[in-house]
DNA sequence: ATATTTGTTCGTTGTTTTACGAACAACTAA
DNA sequence: TTAGTTGTTCGTAAAACAACGAACAAATAT
């Protein structure tokens, strides 16, 4: 049976590894910025074909991170507030550790 | 030219990324819990070959959460305190954008 | 001098990621 | 009914990732 540890870790580094590319932090960042828009207000922010911007989206949905609602013929997205909450208390935690200052090597 | 924007994005997105597996942040638990230890410390926490240990404490240096030493015949590894400081203030700036709560789909 | 300990690197395997164009589905407008 | 708009999904290709055993390098111990 896995730990709380274990299960805190893979929470942890599922948020993060949607985090791990500049595109997606892009598209979170304009997200944020604005509540709510659709697929093609994102399309436009970036200078990448739909297709990619569509699969990040999907990455970003399975994480948690974002929501997505159907406004035919349109797709509205927004942050998913309370799993965003989550991710910064998960990423707290763990800067939270504050490791000794004084590097033991360089 | 690149924005400062961009840049931004890219240092969390790098930071991000190396957190993007549950092992790696296991392994930085384990340092922040213990300011420093040598590899073999590490490997005793893990149950995967030392080669896959080595392979993500790799990583983790490369994107600079981590440094080591050696000190023949082992090696010592540490938190890099400084950029470990520049991960969570990056993490801090994204979280603080603070999105509505009031999700505008589902 | 030789064997042991400690980790890294190499080579391999299979999986996942990133990016794209093209095809498609679903709704709206003409 | 037909054409247009809006996004997703499919198929593909290249690169990166994850894991391993084996080989290796470098120091220490015998």
């Amino acid at each position: 049976m896995k730990s709380t540890q274990q299960i805190d870790n893979e929470a942890l580094a599922k948020f993060a590894k949607a985090l791990g590319h500049p595109t997606r932090i892009e598209i979170l960042k304009f997200l944020a910025s604005l509540d709510c828009c659709y697929f093609g207000d994102i399309h436009n922010e970036l200078t990448i074909a739909k297709a990619t911007v569509s699969q990040h989206l999907k990455e970003l949905k399975e994480a948690g991170l974002i929501q997505g609602e159907i406004e035919a013929p349109k797709v509205k997205y927004c942050i998913n507030a309370e799993n965003w909450e989550k991710a910064q208390a998960s990423f707290n935690s763990l800067f939270e550790l504050n490791p000794n200052k004084e590097n033991c090597c360089k």
